[in-house]
RNA sequence: GGGCCCGUGGGGUAGCUUGGCAUCCUUGUGGCUUCGGGAGCCAUUGACCCGAGUUCAAAUCUCGGCGGGCCCA
């Protein structure tokens, strides 16, 4: 892992070198995708898009402008974006008569839909999601992959006849959660938020937040329960069994190109990025190691080995250009590929081939046991995961004075008032994530005012 | 919201104080030779963020814009 002080530097210099985006283009907090940046972005979205499948959530795609009197009609949603959007008032050379805005994330535009389509309790519960690009205006401080001002955006949004079904799918939403950091090697946590950092309109809000190297959290995801806050203004009502009408409870679900920042930072190391074989373009490099007068046969030898790979289901890359093997390695590690498989002359006399993976484990294995490359990477994914998992939980402590923190996450006793919460951001010059979920008792006093704790309070500095 | 630093070939830089020919490394391209952890030699392409001002003359000085990075709230 990189050391604390080194890593911003390092995150902005190992994203362009890695390939993944490139800065030059000139409108602030708009990057580049390079092609293999975009891969990896695309493995993770077909990712969400089999959860998404897997737990019934029709994909949609809405238009990216959105009228100005769909955008106002629900009061804290406009407080909360109205400073970050993009408008389009002309088009030509005549001024629109309504003006246009480029959708900073996208209620207003479905739910004025959504009260269109649904009439009944049978048209319930309504799940849908779709993966677009969202428009910011971040006024500083962008940052590749972490602040952007076009955003990656997946957002899913459903609708439910009750309270308790909305809350069912905050649920599912977490284990969704849970399922897909596992698979993409990042360890996070969950936080309720508090009111005063709550989504703009939202009845209440979870962040799902990881730990960079730097000691900064950066929030990957977050989950809110709207309640009927967007039905009643968007009337998204149905005609229930005993024929009455109902506004629908809402929520939704969020997640963006934050996970790419994230994969990078936690599992990054001095030679370059580190991914997990699930979203990584290459999974496996073949590198021939070429000697004068058997370049033919080693070049067989390798393109045979990558017909076996690609017919066991993995993304293989052979590496033919004109370069040396050891500029070779730099190259491929500096990408993140998990898995390298040498083939040299050595290697062809005992029948073997050399596998190192991209954490530093280096091994033979006999030629005909080619499949246990499988699990080996599995092995590694696994080791990826549990290395991460161990900093973060060595960075969070409880403690029950905030003179006593020392870790970049801390979780202190909290009496529940805003008062006591932004005293504590102040204090500490850190943030508040929220109260730590699943919820577990707090006995303690609240840290400022010494009153009956009714919670712990997570805290960390912030990205 | 407040403040600070920076913009020179694809990447990294020197030059700016004291205005006058733009330095070096790397990469790219062509060739020879090499290949189990960044090989060597030869040839070669390629740059002063944009605009205005001062001046005989601006990478250099002044102002503005755009872009990048950082700190504090």
């Amino acid at each position: 892992m990189i050391d604390a002080e080194k890593f911003d530097e390092w995150y902005n210099e190992i994203v362009e070198k890695a390939d993944l985006c490139d800065k030059r283009y000139p409108v602030k907090g708009m990057n580049i995708w390079r092609p293999y940046g975009w891969r990896m972005m695309r493995n993770v979205d077909a990712l969400i898009r089999e959860e998404m499948e897997k737990t019934g959530h029709d994909e949609v795609y809405f238009p990216l402008l959105i009228p100005e009197s769909y955008f106002k009609k629900e009061e804290d949603h406009i407080k909360g974006f109205s400073q970050q959007v993009y408008w389009v008032t002309r088009a030509g050379d005549n001024e629109l008569e309504e003006r246009l805005l480029l959708r900073p994330t996208s209620e207003t535009a479905l739910y004025s839909i959504f009260s269109l389509w649904i009439r009944s309790h049978a048209d319930l519960p309504l799940k849908t999601f779709q993966i677009v690009n969202t428009f910011r205006y971040e006024t500083k401080m962008t940052k590749a992959f972490i602040r952007v001002r076009e955003i990656h955006f997946f957002e899913a949004h459903t609708c439910h006849a009750d309270f308790e079904d909305a809350e069912k799918q905050v649920r599912e939403d977490l284990e969704i959660a849970e399922r897909l950091f596992k698979k993409l090697a990042i360890p996070f946590m969950i936080s309720k938020r508090p009111d005063w950092d709550k989504f703009a309109g939202a009845f209440y809000s979870m962040g799902l937040d990881v730990l960079m190297p730097s000691g900064k959290t950066l929030q990957i995801g977050s989950v809110h329960q709207y309640k009927q806050n967007f039905s009643i203004p968007f009337e998204i009502k149905y005609e229930g069994v005993d024929g009455k009408h109902y506004y629908c409870h809402q929520t939704t679900y969020g997640m963006s190109e934050r996970i790419l920042g994230a994969i990078v930072g936690i599992h990054g190391d001095e030679k370059g990025i580190k991914l997990p074989s699930s979203i990584a373009p290459i999974q496996v490099v073949i590198i021939p190691i070429l000697f004068k007068g058997v370049e033919e046969k080693i070049m067989e030898k390798c393109r045979e080995l990558e017909e076996k790979f690609r017919s066991m289901g993995l993304r293989c890359h052979l590496d033919e250009r004109d370069k040396t093997p050891g500029n070779k390695f730099y190259d491929w590690e500096l990408k993140g590929v998990p898995m390298r498989v040498e083939i040299g002359p050595r290697d062809m006399e005992k029948g073997v081939i050399t596998i190192a993976m991209r954490d530093g484990l280096k091994k033979s294995i006999p030629e005909h046991e080619v499949s246990k490359v499988i699990r080996e990477l599995e092995q590694y994914d696994a080791r990826l995961y549990e290395n991460a998992e161990k900093y973060l939980q060595e960075s969070i402590k409880r403690v029950e004075k905030l003179e006593d923190i020392n870790t970049p996450i801390v979780e202190v006793p909290w009496c529940g008032s805003e008062e006591c919460g932004l005293a504590m951001e102040e204090k500490t010059e850190m943030k508040s994530l929220g109260v730590p979920y699943p919820e577990e008792e707090c006995q303690g006093k609240c840290a400022v005012c010494g009153k009956e704790a009714k919670s712990w309070l997570r805290m960390a500095r912030t990205y």
